[in-house]
RNA sequence: GGCCCGUUCGUCUAGGGGUUAGGACACCAGAUUUUCAUUCUGGUAACAGGGGUUCGAUUCCCCUACGGGCUACCA
């Protein structure tokens, strides 16, 4: 089958030594994007060659996260099967050696049987002599492996049950080109390269050769990644010509890094720490230290805004638009487009999102999301209060979690006053005139936002007073808060009888 | 150290051989006819530096600087 009309097939690869970070989250959302574009499969695989770094519940953490942002996979683990189970590497591991042996049969790779103390001894002795510590096609004459051991040595060893790995044979001296989406050709001679080892002693590949193996099984057509892998590339390219599969090598696109907010590198759970934000989608309970890292779900995000700020974080559509949908994002998305430069992660900018995202939902949403906390506080209201409420509320805040702190005097009359405004609002007069408007309200027939406040105004000016001097005092009086959506908005909403109340409660503890 | 990648407002970015270098976040100022945390309008603010190529470069090339990534029997 040729490369062309191949169907798009991509896949997100983590490996679960612990919980996704918002990178890897971004790396699957494009790898996501790219694949609803063409039509394509999007599937995940469990990269778990190294028993070492194990952590329990990452994988669950990584499906569950995919789950919450709406962008599953069509195929993998946690998803169904396709025609290419099973998807975690532990479990395909009886298909890797051979592979490996093949390409010690071309002549492409070989067996070493060097100790970690020899390797160190090596490395040392190379930093020494200023060279580059590399085990490569210098260094590898003078190590143990199957290139300077006499073949029955070789044999010997291996069937006595001796520690070995195999190693690429990377050629001395040759360029190794590879083409990427984002950032065109990258030329790497061979000689800068070292003989990476494919295969480990444990029985289990490494990374690289598992990779290419899955990827050339799974009929994978193009690899985005991080750019952290960028520099393995080549060595990807080698192996892929040496397996004899390079008529069907997939194409690559190295993602730029996400960065710290402040100063530089690459962003870490550490910064997250430090500066108060998630870097996780959902919370982390670390089974083995106990501490707990927070996240996006748990700090009130919508799904569908988290996605979009990540989407923008290193791609970016040909007009102003940065308000899109996930179907807008499939639509749009291209590599093309993905910029080249790493990009800082900005804390500010994500609460933006999701205040436009709190816009765009509906007022019956809202108050749909909202009601087990309402219940949970006892509230008993009628829906349609409450859905006046929240269509208040949503103007002024960023997350749902807010709401109560935002409105619940929409159910409670206020405890407390803002002690500020009070102290600069409250004078000799304040009692007088309160007790005039509640006087002036009782009187009045209806009781809208539009004849409260003539009403207010009249009375003020009645008394000499300019509206504006007392109208914060008459919020705090009817809300407790220094500041709100349209104040006579709230009056009509919270009706007379609960208005004059108010105003009498305020009168009695001045 | 070596190799690789990168560099437009503080941040995310658009643009591209001739532009008033555009948008968004943040910030500041006015307005919403007299409250505020919303909204609206306006403003401050950028092509890392040096050489080329060219009539002309921020845009193409080279060098330097700076930043980042990789350099494990980790992914």
């Amino acid at each position: 089958m040729s490369m062309e009309n191949r169907k798009v097939r991509v896949r997100f690869a983590p490996s679960p030594t612990g919980p996704l970070h918002i990178g890897g989250v971004r790396t699957a959302l494009y790898n996501y994007l790219f694949a609803k574009k063409h039509g394509g499969d999007f599937l995940l695989r469990i990269e778990d060659t190294d028993q070492d770094r194990f952590v329990p519940g990452a994988e669950n953490y990584i499906i569950e996260s995919l789950k919450w942002c709406g962008i599953c996979p069509n195929e993998g683990v946690g998803f169904g099967d396709g025609h290419h189970a099973p998807y975690r590497q532990s479990e395909r591991k009886p298909m890797y050696r051979a592979y490996a042996e093949q390409l010690i049969a071309s002549g492409n790779a070989y067996y070493a049987f060097d100790t970690k103390e020899e390797l160190d001894e090596m490395r040392k002795r190379m930093e020494v002599s200023g060279g580059t510590h590399a085990y490569n096609a210098i260094t590898r004459q003078t190590m143990k492996n199957s290139l300077t051991l006499p073949e029955d040595d070789v044999k010997q060893r291996i069937e006595a049950g001796q520690a070995y790995v195999v190693r690429i044979k990377i050629p001395r001296n040759e360029e190794v080109r590879v083409l990427d989406l984002i950032r065109g050709w990258v030329i790497v001679q061979s000689s800068q390269m070292d003989d990476k080892v494919l295969f480990k002693s444990d029985g289990m590949p490494t990374y690289h050769l598992a990779n290419i193996v899955d990827d050339y099984t799974m009929q994978i057509t193009h690899v985005i990644r991080g750019e952290e892998w960028l520099p393995s590339a080549p060595l990807h390219v080698l192996l892929y010509r040496y397996l004899g599969w390079e008529n069907v090598m997939p194409q690559f696109a190295h993602l730029p890094l996400l960065l710290k907010p402040d100063g530089n590198g690459k962003l870490s759970k550490r910064d997250g720490d430090r500066l108060g934000f998630p870097v996780f989608p959902l919370e982390w309970n670390d089974p083995a230290t106990k501490e707990v890292s927070s996240g996006y779900r748990e700090r009130g995000y919508f799904p569908d805004a988290f996605i979009n700020m990540l989407a923008l974080l290193g791609w970016h559509s040909s007009g102003n638009q940065e308000l899109f949908t996930l179907e807008e994002l499939v639509n749009e998305f291209s590599l093309e487009r993905v910029s080249k430069a790493g990009a800082k992660f900005d804390p500010e900018k994500a609460k933006w999102f999701n205040q436009q995202y709190l816009r765009k939902r509906s007022d019956e949403e809202l108050t749909e999301l909202w009601m087990p906390e309402l219940t949970e506080k006892g509230v008993k209201a009628d829906q349609t209060y409450i859905r006046k409420a929240v269509h208040l509320i949503k103007e002024k805040g960023n997350f749902l979690h807010e709401f109560w702190s935002l409105g619940s005097y929409f159910f409670i009359a206020p405890e407390k006053y803002d002690a500020d405004v009070m102290k600069k609002r409250w004078s000799e007069g304040s009692s007088k005139f309160i007790a005039e408007l509640k006087g002036a309200f009782e009187t009045m027939e209806g009781f809208s936002s539009a004849t409260t406040e003539v009403q207010f105004k009249t009375t003020a000016e009645k008394m000499g007073i300019p509206p504006g001097q007392v109208m914060q005092l008459l919020r705090v009086c009817i809300s407790g808060l220094g500041g709100g959506p349209a104040l006579f908005g709230i009056i009509e909403l919270l009706g007379k009888d609960e208005v004059v109340r108010r105003l009498e409660k305020m009168l009695d503890v001045k």
